[in-house]
RNA sequence: GGCGCUAUCGUCUAGUGGUUAGGACAUCACGCUUUCAAUGUGGUAACCGGAGUUCAAUUCUCCGUAGCGCUACCA
């Protein structure tokens, strides 16, 4: 059975680089009809974040990618909190300690400092000099230890030899023994550090694959020996390359959203983030870019998984987002944008659907709402913006729109086509044709220079809204001729 | 500094011991649209460098370079 995991510490929001591994995860376990589990890592007591777990597990529904166990959906491997475990990482450390793998570490913080610091300056490698290790089961530790100093538990690394690991992405990777610190297992607090209480549950959570970011490369061959130590088999590995800025540092903010609830507040369906990650370092072999979850599923492989860093570009989600809202219905595109309409300014649902409607293939984000539905639900069109001066501010948008308020106060079924038809009148009796005539009616009616055509607008918009606006922009345009 | 990972258009990437090195985003031009967008067509644009192996290297090997990661009682 093919078992995988998610285990981010609640620190605070789920990063994109974080639901790209999320996603990879739960990709991997559909494609191959495993189980995805959420483990959530609370082991550092000072970077917990209230409300981060919860906040996790929303944007991984909002995002649909739902874990099968985990905190609020159950299994038979939990609890899936690392904190709610302390008891079984106690015992494990303890069984290492017997079989001598591991040992009590009385050094404070401050020698370490100072080894460290004495280390740098040497141009030495930080690492930890092993100063506890011999007296593993002396009489002294005995002693301290009922004194109630202080102490932390090490793992031993061996001195010589290589470690290597397999991975599924990278290959054979091999590291020397003596590059290995004596890793810290369990902390002064009683907690373990992540490398013990990752190896212990993900055994015992019976996980077949860790696919993770890269970054755990370097700690993995400790997991490994841990592995060893306990006498367990270990799971697959598949290190995942980061995701990066335009600058190629690893992905941070400043330079730009990295919380994926960011992109939701801004707009983007999850759909497009979801298709937008799942192409940041894995790709199918064939032309194809879009894929639906069920497509992805279908597709997935780790052997198509790519092991260069990706940037994070937005322009791409941006076109595939624009492209996942042109997909929907405009009563879909209604449901799902709710939250990002202006006021609307007395529209019903369904007059607020046609106009939605009529913008939909200009949108990118529904960020993006407010300013491009306001020629609909404004109240008074605005004339005053530069770009519409070469319209409004000479004496033919008087004549065109003295003719064209006549025209529509007589036309017996207004709509769009009927609007145009009153244009064309316009024309035929002003003589005033071409982009003059057009671009000016369309600046009365929308405040606007672009725009959805002429009679898509007035399709939507009734007569006394245009009556109303053209008359408007009328005595504006009388003013402004007046002035000059 | 040490250890490790990585290297194809600006970006995401495909691909091969002999290819006109393919696709997508972006960009440019044109068409459509009396605007914008969408869309259609076409274009510009890449194998990090040096050795080696080979008849032939972007592809294999080594070295270098660059970028990134790790180097905590953080994950």
């Amino acid at each position: 059975m093919i078992r995988t995991r998610f285990a981010p510490s609640p620190t605070g929001f789920l990063h994109v680089g974080g639901l790209r591994t999320a996603l990879y995860n739960y990709l991997f376990a559909k494609r191959n009809a495993g189980r995805f589990i959420l483990r959530i890592e609370d082991t550092d007591q000072n970077r917990k974040v209230p409300g981060a777990i919860e906040n996790l597990i929303e944007t991984l529904k909002w995002a649909n990618v739902i874990p099968d166990e985990g905190p609020e959906f159950g299994g038979d491997f939990g609890p899936y909190i690392q904190s709610q475990r302390l008891d079984i990482y106690r015992q494990h450390i303890q069984s290492l300690i017997e079989k001598g793998h591991a040992y009590y570490c009385f050094c404070s913080i401050d020698r370490l400092d100072a080894l460290r610091k004495q280390q740098t300056a040497e141009h030495r490698q930080p690492r930890y000099d092993n100063h506890c290790r011999s007296r593993s089961f002396g009489t002294e530790v005995r002693q301290r230890l009922s004194n109630n100093e202080p102490y932390v538990i090490r793992m031993k690394t061996p001195e010589t030899g290589t470690v290597e690991i397999h991975d599924l992405i990278r290959g054979d990777v091999p590291f020397p023994a003596d590059q290995l610190d004596d890793q810290v297992l369990m902390k002064s607090d009683g907690f373990p550090t992540y490398h013990l209480a990752n190896v212990v549950d993900d055994h015992l959570m019976q996980i077949s694959h860790v696919i993770r970011g890269e970054e755990w490369l370097p700690s993995t061959p400790k997991h490994q020996l841990l592995y060893n130590y306990f006498g367990w088999d270990s799971p697959q590995f598949a290190h995942l390359s980061l995701l990066l800025n335009p600058d190629k540092s690893k992905l941070s903010k400043r330079q730009g959203d990295v919380a994926a609830e960011d992109y939701r507040k801004k707009g983007y369906l999850p759909e497009a983030l979801i298709n937008f990650l799942a192409l940041l370092g894995w790709n199918p072999g064939t032309d194809q870019e879009i894929f639906s979850m069920e497509e992805l599923i279908r597709e997935f492989s780790l052997e198509r998984v790519g092991k260069s860093g990706a940037i994070f570009n937005v322009e791409k989600l941006d076109w595939m987002n624009g492209h996942y809202i042109r997909t929907l219905s405009p009563e879909k595109l209604f449901h799902l944008s709710s939250g990002f309409l202006p006021d609307r300014n007395g529209w019903n649902d369904s007059q607020t659907i046609s106009a939605l409607a009529a913008i939909q293939e200009s949108l990118t984000t529904f960020s993006e709402l407010p300013e491009k539905t306001r020629l609909f639900f404004t109240e008074a069109v605005n004339y005053d913006a530069p770009d519409l001066q070469e319209y409004l501010d000479k004496p033919e948008a008087v004549t065109i729109l003295e003719s064209l308020i006549s025209q529509i106060e007589v036309i017996q079924d207004f709509n769009g086509d009927s609007f145009v038809l009153a244009i064309k009148t316009v024309q035929k009796t002003t003589g005033i044709k071409g982009k003059p005539l057009w671009m000016t009616i369309r600046a009365a009616l929308t405040g606007e220079t672009h725009g959805p055509e002429i009679h898509v607008i007035t399709n939507i918009l009734s007569r006394e809204t245009c009556a109303r606006r053209l008359q408007s922009a009328l005595e504006y345009a009388r003013r402004q001729t007046a002035r000059n």
